[in-house]
DNA sequence: AAATTTTTTGCAACCTGGTTGCATTTCATT
DNA sequence: AATGAAATGCAACCAGGTTGCAAAAAATTT
């Protein structure tokens, strides 16, 4: 059996390359946008229980393969991390997460400069985050 | 019987003051941090029922009195709208969110740029939210 | 001041996303 | 082939939040 690139990719991460782990993280590269339990549920319509999607995840996560995307409706969302930025130490997820009001769909984004801030005295700064809003480009083509 | 502040807060914004809204509507006034609904019900200590308190913060922050913070534990906080920002139309809550990773605290602060950011061609930017974590001042002193 | 209507509250039941414990299966190692 | 470690499935659970409905309280009309 040939070593495909998704079995690389665990494997680099330290994660042992199950059938399901693949599907899952082929799921993650493929899709443009950050995905929930459910979203990954449905999509894999019951090749598997659905606590083992919950414990791919977590793994995942840990591991420095996926991150998770901030969503205001209570719900986790993950994305692909960027190729090297990521271990198991730390994540660096310096970006842009940008929520679409159409079709509900949460995209990263690479932009150009992240934007530097002061706090008020006394605050000591260790990570920023920044969120946006607005119309996808897809939805926006469909207009 | 005198009306209060409180009393005024809650009628300009077209909420019936009730004793319940009023003792909650203050605890929102008197914290310096955003709350949760397991936050209320302790300090409320089953002086009501907690769907009561469900259903307060929804209509608080229907009209424009609180606002959701965002929290990356997947619960729902709100704090007070700035004073005559916000209204049953729209909420226009553009300051930072500071989490403080040793207290657990979300804190509002107002700084002085909110940053502008340019998004790749085809995006429509309409809400941008910005949040920082590291430590906050009361517990920065404290070290 | 009654009577009527509207709003708020409490209670029970429910839903959804997520977690835990434990037995079974799968996989790598010897 | 035998052993041990990691991954999976299943059932039960938990926590935050919602819904439906009846009782209570407040506002409005007569
Ligand atoms: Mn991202
Ligand atoms: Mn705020
Ligand atoms: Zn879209
Ligand atoms: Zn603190």
């Amino acid at each position: 059996m040939t070593t495909t690139m998704t079995d690389e990719k665990l494997r680099n991460h330290s994660i042992r390359p199950t059938a399901i782990r693949k599907t899952i993280l082929d799921l993650f590269i493929s899709s443009g946008y950050a995905l929930s339990h459910a979203d990954i549920e449905k999509l894999l319509d019951n090749q598997c229980d659905r606590v083992t999607i919950y414990r791919t995840l977590e793994r995942f996560e840990q591991q420095g393969l996926i991150h998770k995307v901030p969503d205001n409706s209570n719900i986790n969302k993950y994305a692909v991390c960027a190729d090297t930025s990521c271990t198991s130490q730390e994540h660096h997820d310096e970006h842009l997460h940008f929520t679409c009001e159409q079709c509900g769909n949460i995209f990263c984004l690479n932009i150009m400069n992240m934007p530097t801030l002061e706090l008020p005295s006394g605050y000591l700064l260790n990570r920023i985050s920044l969120e946006a809003e607005g119309v996808c480009k897809e939805c926006n083509e469909m207009n």
